[in-house]
DNA sequence: TGGGCGCCTTGACCTCGGTCAAATCGCCAC
DNA sequence: GTGGCGATTTGACCGAGGTCAAGGCGCCCA
């Protein structure tokens, strides 16, 4: 894919922040920097990188799912969020010069591009808007957490769950109203207890009750939406304007 | 402050989010921006925009407090995080040219800056590195709402409250340890009720538990701390480098 | 000096959700 | 199949914190 002659030089791959990238370059930096790409394969449970490390490379996520972990001193840890297909990762450090502030981990598998710090900074120094495609980044990913943040502060487990839900499938928003239908969750108990700031067993009770209201049915990682319109409700949060 | 023809062009101000941009312009443009620019004092209970509104100003806070403040449709309103004295506001709807996804409310009466939006777009547009300012502002707001998101996700809110009262007082990290000293409030219960995810009443009885474990007396505004040590171990988490 | 009015605290009550341990399920390898 | 192991659910218990209403306190103003 990256190494295809491409006539149209804005979408050369499947992530939206790498072309985001791309558009802003000329057609010699972009080939430097597309000639700089390297793809790998991430299995689950592996880092792309640690809280605390020096940041060496750009990240882009193709497909899969990685989650944002930070931990504290006192042992504390807290998955913050999700980084889904077509985000960037490591710019936030590189940008600031400093060392990462979270852990990246991937919760499902996920196909990676990596450009190194050095080409950035090269490609940086030239082009001074590229830092213009870092801001959009950065303040997607502020109003995200915002989101995420506010609810947190908000709403109940049970409100949190179904928000959590309609992440993971754009049918929500969609049109088709009262029809039931199926979400594939790509994580397991523990990491969506973990986004939810529960343990597996509250979660599990959670699950149960709306089982029991007739709203959602899971089975196991398959959830079956009976109530379309509870998600829709609860979904609203999420999808700040990007 | 602003009319006087300053000899180091980099300290024009008390607000560290307008020199940072100050820095960016050369001797000309700096001039403009300094001319752009005029002071108004906003009153507790005054709001600096509106969530949806769009964004016609950029605003500096010189001194006081601003809270940001989303809600939703649900009827739920969430005060996310504290602006203080030196931070910038406004730059993330300019930026993205949408509405501002969050109301800007005045919590202690403050001293503001503002530049309109056309002064900005005619500076950004000579200067391209001007964006690398606002990026490095929205890196830190990031970063500090992860802090707070992460502790949302994990603490309980007699911790939480700790770590909010550690916002309030720079001591907290200073070096003079088991000194016992005096922090003022510059809000009222119901704020720090809507930071911490509670209600006055909850929050009430959290603080007459530190008081009966001798950890910390209140007196209205006023907090006497007895035990530093205990704020300093969740004092940590809000002071992410930046 | 005595309302009046916010702000804050307290009481009574009860639900949500945390904790820990045990049981169950699902999946893979042997 | 069968044992093993991790993931998930369930049970039993209980504490943190939500809710609503009443009471106290401080402050301003007439």
């Amino acid at each position: 894919m990256l190494t295809k002659p491409s006539q149209e030089p804005c979408e050369v791959s499947g992530c939206h922040a790498y072309n985001a990238l791309l558009r802003r370059l000329d057609a010699n930096d972009a080939r430097v920097f597309r000639d700089a790409t390297r793809t790998k394969k991430f299995p689950v449970g592996r880092t792309l990188f640690s809280q605390g490390e020096t940041c060496e490379q750009l990240y882009f996520i193709e497909s899969g799912l990685v989650g944002l972990r930070r931990s504290d001193e006192n042992g504390n840890s807290a998955l913050l969020r999700l980084c889904r297909a077509g985000e960037s990762l490591g710019y936030r450090a590189i940008t600031a010069g400093a060392a990462h502030q979270n852990t990246a981990e991937v919760l499902a598998s996920s196909q990676v591009m990596i450009v190194s710090k050095s080409v950035l900074r090269w490609l940086a120094h030239r082009n001074t808007e590229f830092s213009g495609g870092f801001l959009g980044f950065a303040l997607n990913a502020l109003n995200q957490t915002e989101a995420i943040c506010a609810e947190l502060l908000t709403a109940r487990l049970k409100d949190r769950l179904l928000s959590l839900l309609a992440m993971f499938d754009e049918r929500v928003v969609g049109s088709e109203s009262s029809q039931r239908f199926e979400i594939e969750l790509p994580i397991q108990r523990k990491d969506l207890a973990d986004l939810l700031g529960t343990n597996p067993a509250s979660l599990s009770r959670t699950i149960a009750r709306l089982h029991k209201d007739g709203d959602v049915r899971f089975n196991g990682r398959r959830v079956l939406v009976l109530k379309p319109e509870a998600l829709k409700k609860e979904a609203s949060r999420f999808w700040v304007q990007s």
